[in-house]
RNA sequence: CGGGAUGUAGCGUAGUCCGGUUAUCGCGCCUGCUUUGGGAGCAGGAGGUCGCAGGUUCGAAUCCUGCCAUCCCGACCA
């Protein structure tokens, strides 16, 4: 058991920050609000990195790279976007240093003042849009599929590890098409991609949906996402999809010849999920033990731990556990095998269970005079004692069936704390004792949202796809409304 | 950016109100021996510009001023 952990149930936000930096996933740097992620956090991500990035490239789309510095006019091109992240743009006004002439170190050179101001790109539409402008010239020209994995910047004024920080890395698709049917069909499509990530590989249920005006991307016709819930029955986007329509080729002038010789505007789309899936991933399934990983996005699915009482004894155990090691990592799945002499097996128990590593095996004399070992599982913590015999395809076998099983949980939790508000002090009442999604009618209008926003605290994280149509009454105004959309209280 | 709290060794802390020996304790770290199936025991040892910069004083972790950082609560946001 985890010694001196915090429990959810006592302090969620603390047991997350604890959690984060004790499975040496990340820590807090020496800039304000930008974070060091750890080489077993980075690790996490890298393997999200390799699969989304495959699953990108089998949908066609070519990775490329934009630059980190964006010339401050472009920003003010397309009037919703520059309003939608002006108030987080750090922004570069000089390019030199020099030594301080009162001989305090170094100060910013006067001298050295750029003629036009830089921004740090805090998402890269402009860029990108003014470099498509000379690289589609006709319908040939498109589609245009490209994503870049980068660092954007947004000066947020309180930071969480993972959940928002100044810096963060992402991808951001951006596609360029010749019709808008096209344009809307590849951000479903990608949404598509990242629920298939979020649900297959994450193991953690998303909601598919439709953001409200009032929470769509700026500058964006229609902000797609997922939303997943949180052990604290909070929502977490963990991802969108924007159908940019011709906001940015307009504002940016990019205009092709169509087959039929007419010059027209190119529809747009962008899409993109960042480090904060490193958050979601740990606050859907860890526990008051630790991290949970789920076997597909673990750096170390399974993890063997010797146990012996003299350095006898070891040479036999190990030659065992080798052999276990590469049988695993014929069937590709990734093993570590922790003979360290300088922590006892008990440490290292504790030590795996709160990196979240999905299996361990323990191997000592005891089992090796039976032919077996002892295999445990971190989601439900169970122990069995496994035959050496065949054991590869026992281990390959659970790994499979915590990844179902980690999601099967996620998805009942998800169930369990999902309500139907008809009445608005229904709708206050679930907020304020339960949590958790609520399902509730809404007249369509911004200032409803607004307001109910401002008395609960709680937004409409989407109008789900596969919402029911149904009759009913706005739950604030009481105005007619044709299907319940998702309000909670976001991250 | 507003309100509140905190900052002492890698981590967690005592001491701060009421200034005065060599700054306390635990974990971790190093060495040795005994240990090893759920965070081992004993013995010895190393480690500190008391967040930073000024000021008051014979003397500052302690009092004063400014700054920085972190956490909590608001506003903003992926």
């Amino acid at each position: 058991m985890a010694k001196d952990f915090v429990k959810r149930s006592e302090n969620y936000s603390e047991w997350y920050n604890e959690l984060v930096t004790r499975a040496d996933l990340a820590e807090n740097s020496a800039v304000r609000g930008c974070m060091v992620i750890k080489p077993y956090g980075y690790a996490i991500w890298e393997k999200m990195h390799d699969a989304l990035d495959k699953m990108f490239k089998d949908t066609g789309h070519v990775n490329a790279y934009f630059p980190l510095f964006i010339p401050k006019s472009f920003m003010c091109r397309e009037a919703e976007h520059v309003e939608g992240f002006a108030k987080e743009c750090a922004v570069v006004t000089h390019y030199r240093l020099k030594n301080d002439p009162d001989g305090n170190g170094v100060v910013v050179d006067p001298e050295a003042k750029l003629e036009e101001e830089l921004i740090v790109r805090p998402t890269s539409e402009t860029i990108i849009w003014n470099t498509y402008r000379n690289w589609i010239k006709s319908y040939r020209d498109l589609p245009i599929l490209c994503n870049q994995w980068a660092n954007v910047v947004r000066w947020e004024m309180r930071t969480r590890m993972f959940l928002r920080t100044a810096e963060f890395l992402w991808q951001e698709g951006h596609t360029a098409h010749a019709t808008k049917e096209e344009a809307v069909e590849e951000a479903k499509r990608m949404l598509e991609v990242y629920a298939d990530f979020a649900e297959n590989w994450m193991a953690m249920p998303v909601i598919k949906g439709v953001k409200s005006p009032n929470e769509r991307f700026a500058g964006a016709l229609d902000t797609y996402c997922i939303e997943a819930m949180m052990q604290d029955g909070k929502a977490l986007q963990a991802g969108t999809s924007h159908f940019l329509g011709q906001n940015f080729a307009k504002a940016f002038d990019v205009k092709f010849l169509s087959n039929e010789n007419k010059l027209e505007y190119v529809w747009a789309t962008s899409w993109g999920v960042s480090t904060r899936l490193m958050g979601a991933l740990i606050m859907t399934h860890s526990d008051d033990n630790g991290l949970v990983l789920p076997p597909k996005l673990a750096p170390t699915q399974v993890v063997i731990i010797p146990i012996y009482k003299t350095a006898d004894q070891l040479p036999a155990i190990s030659e065992k556990a080798l052999e276990i090691k590469q049988k695993l990592e014929t069937l590709g799945i990734s093993v570590k095998y922790d003979d360290r002499d300088s922590f006892k097996p008990g440490w290292k128990f504790n030590e795996y269970e709160f990196k979240g590593v999905p299996v361990r095996i323990a191997i000592g004399p005891r089992d090796l005079e039976q032919g077996a070992a002892e295999v445990a599982r971190r989601d439900t913590l169970e122990k069995t004692s496994c035959q050496l015999e065949g054991i590869e395809k026992r281990v390959a076998d659970l790994l499979n069936d915590i990844q179902k099983n980690l999601f099967a949980k996620a998805a009942a939790y998800r169930t369990e704390n999902t309500y139907k508000a008809d009445t608005w002090d229904e709708f206050k009442e679930i907020l304020d004792t339960k949590g958790g999604f609520i399902l509730a009618h809404w007249d369509g209008t911004t200032e409803t949202e607004e307001r109910i926003k401002e008395e609960t605290k709680a937004t409409i994280r989407c109008i789900p796809f596969d919402a029911v149509e149904e009759e009913g009454k706005c739950i604030y105004s009481g105005k007619p409304s044709h299907r319940r959309v998702i309000f909670a209280r976001a991250y």
